[in-house]
DNA sequence: GTGATTAGTTGGAACGTTCCAATTATGCAA
DNA sequence: TTGCATAATTGGAACGTTCCAACTAATCAC
């Protein structure tokens, strides 16, 4: 019954226009008679015309697409899927869409898909880049002049906006947190060392351990993967030195819940006979036993804050590199032995 | 330092051929000479060339433009990002890019993601409904000849292929499983009765007591919404009749998660003194306390074999419905107080 | 009545690609 | 040599839109 789909000329014909000033509906001009705008957005609704947004920005050279791209490295994990939905929001309310997709962490996955994008002339793109992700991966990107913001974590030496947590910040909170508690010796556990996240965090822990007036012991640094596994792995290890550890803040919470395995594994009871605080703040935290304290960040509002930086730079035609930090919180529950004793050491050391 | 992007036109005057022969070099054809087509592909990546699919699909009239929509009814919900990226997966192997919005179960959000996709030109549409989808909402699409598959929700009357789970299969194993435990009343708890998924469940309920030899008791099923609070108040409705029920099958993993909330209010331990079944496997039910004894669904799976069955339509060209259901299986955990209330009562009472 | 101003409309060129039909070059059989 | 198939290349038209400069008609000032 349709041959071809509708298009603008058919519409011009239909209500006895020019295209042009189809055209011109369509652009929402004021150029156009009141009259001959309703009778062309009738007929359009009557024939079902739908815009064809790619012929109209292979037109309007360059500019203006409507897609921006997003590039998560793991959609599977609570954390991303929510910066990913903050990002929808706004993106979505400034009548843009997004290309979303998922890297799992695989740098190949992510030249290939950030390729993809750009063949579909995305105006942005906001990406919380795969584990080793180097500045040369986002040069082809700045130097077509394509506005990118990074979230979550940085990459290093690349002239790109980001909008990151404040690591330094919350780990700062957390050790701060244990020493009013009474813990003189504290760990930091997990995290890769060749990120940046893990310096910062790394940093606000050397920070709040000297704001303690308490020395800093390499050995209390125990890096690992940042997963169930390596915590558990992490808190073995930091058991193992002479001077134990009484409690230890951890790289995220998936690190945390490692290590209550990893203390459980050896008759202690998080909580109770050793102190832990997680980062991130995911949803099981909450629910977990015991609930675990951690450093809550709002993935959802740095998504939001990351596309209004980007839409901010699209619309602003240039890229001024620009930096957000967004702030953490302490959120104390139970994992951390809060309200009671002063006698921590007494189970063990 | 650039003058506008780099084009066929570049190449090919660079190159010392036609714009053509770069063309078919693009496509891959074997009609161009091997020496031809190398130049070609230097001169490609000396000059930084990028495809631009935007001028391409608009030449190939209407068809294959790469794209293909996704539209999730909650991002933030585990399940679906699974979803999501199972699709991803798939959909990214076979060259195709995916457009992803999240509606959160706004109708007039989800109208409007699929008016924009349209005008984008995509090939083909997997989405899970947000609740109150009607048939009319799809009708568009499948009339413009774009293959649509919906996937965990069905739309009645819509002439649309889909991908759900087992939902029938899952709750007749969970009950039986309890009666084989010898729970004569168990209750069927939270859900939207007006939606297909809560038919379906409460059919496989149905058959499962009728099959156990056990009356069925109208009292038993209780509604409310699917989520933790709507599973508390469920459970204390339940418990709130004369014949009280000694166990139930939930309408998710939520709904189980507050049907133990609302268990421990009236100071009852799930898994040994009510026995409690979820649906969907979420994270947190292995690590939750007690365990959760769920149905597992594979929503990765799902979103994998949605994805291929639009593919293959968009390759066959033509759209005949198609229904997949998913297999599901039951995970026998703690909660439902499976071999005996031996090790249970310790944790604390 | 002439010229200037304004509101509204318009045809054609352009965007970057693909497709088609046409062309040239090459090899080989008769 | 001619004829003819095969391989490789090519110029233009087309896709559906936007932009530009040009146009018409009406109004106004003098």
């Amino acid at each position: 019954m349709t041959k071809g789909r509708v298009t603008v000329i058919d519409i011009a014909k239909a209500a006895g226009v020019s295209k042009s000033t189809v055209s011109l509906v369509l652009q929402g001009s004021s150029l156009v008679n009141d009259g001959t705008r309703a009778k062309v957005t009738a007929v359009m609704r009557e024939l079902g015309y739908v815009y064809n947004r790619g012929a109209a920005n292979l037109r309007q050279a360059g500019s203006k697409s409507k897609i921006i791209g997003v590039v998560v490295n793991d959609l599977t994990n609570g954390f991303f899927a929510e910066l990913a939905v903050g990002v929808d929001v706004v993106v979505q309310s400034a009548g843009f869409v997004q290309f979303l997709s998922n890297t799992s962490e695989s740098l190949d996955r992510q030249r290939e898909v950030i390729a993809s994008m750009r063949e579909h002339g995305i105006s942005g793109l906001i990406m919380s880049p795969a584990r080793g992700t180097d500045a040369e991966d986002l040069k082809p990107l700045v130097s077509a002049g394509i506005p990118v913001v990074v979230a979550v974590r940085s990459v290093a030496g690349a002239k790109v906006s980001s909008v990151v947590s404040d690591n330094r910040e919350g780990i700062f909170a957390g050790v701060r947190h244990l020493a009013s508690l009474g813990h003189r010796r504290t760990a930091f556990l997990g995290g890769f060392r060749d990120t940046g996240v893990f310096d910062d965090r790394l940093e606000g822990y050397r920070a709040a351990v000297a704001s303690c007036g308490l020395e800093f012991d390499e050995d209390l640094v125990v890096d690992a993967p940042p997963s169930r596994a390596g915590g558990a792995d992490a808190v073995s290890r930091a058991l193992s030195i002479a001077e134990k550890p009484t409690a230890a803040v951890c790289f995220n919470d998936a690190v945390a819940f490692g290590v209550c395995d990893g203390l459980r594994a050896r008759q202690l009871e998080p909580g109770r006979d050793f102190a832990v605080v997680g980062f991130d703040d995911v949803i099981e935290a909450k629910t977990a036993v015991p609930a675990l304290t951690t450093i809550s960040v709002d993935p959802q509002g740095m998504g939001r804050r990351a596309a209004q930086l980007l839409l901010k730079q699209i619309n602003a035609g240039k890229a001024e590199a620009e930096s957000i930090i967004s702030s953490v919180r302490l959120v104390v529950r139970e994992s951390c032995g809060a309200p009671f004793h002063d006698s921590l050491g007494r189970r063990q050391a």
